[in-house]
DNA sequence: GTCTATATAATGATAGAC
DNA sequence: GTCTATCATTATATAGAC
């Protein structure tokens, strides 16, 4: 588990110093944050000195930006690949298919979420962007129901699903696979009371939509 | 704004020197985070020395746990106080609509759920269970619809609203509200989108939640 | 109770040998 | 390219004066 590979690289052997590095680092960094990771335990994974990791990457924000650019870049460029208009969604979803495979670049993804890097502001930014998008067409289309404010709409939806990635222990606890990450077994348990949530909403009638709708044209003025 | 007190605590001329950097270090936990706050920078907030903070608090843990203790202890008093069946959810709520107000608070809620702190699973695992109790009394009174798996549900619904306070920042820039946090404008945008979205769902047909169905009956074994 | 001074450890970063 | 040795800084924590 510890030597387990990102996703977006080969196999440890037939690496550069250069890469193998930045694959330590990718590692170090989803388990335990930018900042309680220093560049000596990078080294000891990487199995290297700590004078060679300063030497490639000038210091540990160069280092960061590396693996910024690996995992943010494998992961967009692939999305631009598949060419579709949902090509960043098709993506994330295989990650979280396959957890086990993917478990590095996801809790990498979520550190740089909940540090709000720079890389981080650009994956949010560009899921919501998506979500949107998929959310015009879909009304456009009639499969999906026209929001009064689908990019407010998009916003909240990307904060349930990324809030399920980078809550991953919360949510594991609460549904008692506790340990288990953002595993299968989580991902079954969740899936249908999404889908019913989507499908039928929650409410029975629509007392707390008019009532919301009510309390925001009273105070609308400020 | 640096020297606003926590909504849990008296104006800071009238406190005693402990009460005074435990207020202190409440603040820079929620504005930096518990590992980039060093007990100097503490100290220094509340105007006191390095020495008193560790001579009060035996060290940097003991504060921690002493701040956890202060926030949560408030919040689950107040809860129980309200002797609703949703306290916590009342007082949560409160909160929210006053997020100038309770800022502090609220951020070192979101640093204690991130840093997966002790209090903050306890704080995440009161708020499910409370959905939960909604949920399943909502069911029983007719004003919600029944969900196959109510557990699972609040823990998404939980995902959701603390998504959008552990998410604040991005949630802000995604709405064009960017430096305002959770404030008054982002709540207002995105209170009507989760009403309609809860009241109507999203999908016009239920052809997802049948192909979801389906593809957990088919991995059923596992 | 409160402070200053200091011990001790860890970290990011540099210099130079090989 | 890679390592060892070292520096400078910062952090937690302690000791003792007042």
């Amino acid at each position: 588990m510890l030597n387990m590979r990102s996703a977006t690289s080969s196999p440890p052997t037939d690496l550069t110093a250069t890469a193998k590095i930045r694959d330590a680092a990718i590692e170090r960094f989803a388990a335990d944050g930018f900042g309680k990771t220093s560049v000596r335990s990078i080294a000891t994974t990487a199995g290297v000195s700590a004078g060679l990791v300063m030497h490639h990457f000038g210091n540990k924000e160069g280092l960061r930006r590396a693996c910024d650019d690996h995992v943010l870049g494998t992961i967009l460029r692939q999305a631009q690949d598949k060419g579709s208009p949902e090509g960043l969604r098709a993506v994330l979803q295989g990650y979280l298919a396959d957890p086990t495979r993917y478990a590095i670049d996801i809790g990498y993804l979520s550190r740089a979420i909940t540090e709000d890097s720079a890389a981080g502001q650009r994956i949010v930014d560009a899921i919501i962007d998506e979500t949107e998008d998929f959310l015009r067409a879909g009304a456009a289309s009639g499969s999906l129901r026209a929001s009064a404010d689908p990019r407010a709409l998009a916003a909240v939806m990307a904060m349930t699903s990324l809030g399920m990635v980078t809550m991953a222990s919360h949510l594991a606890r609460a549904l008692d696979c506790a340990g288990q990450g953002l595993g299968p077994a989580v991902m079954r348990r969740v899936a249908l009371p999404t889908a019913e949530l989507y499908t039928h909403g929650l409410y029975t009638d629509d007392t707390a939509l008019r009532m919301t709708r009510e309390a925001l044209e009273s105070t609308e003025a400020s």
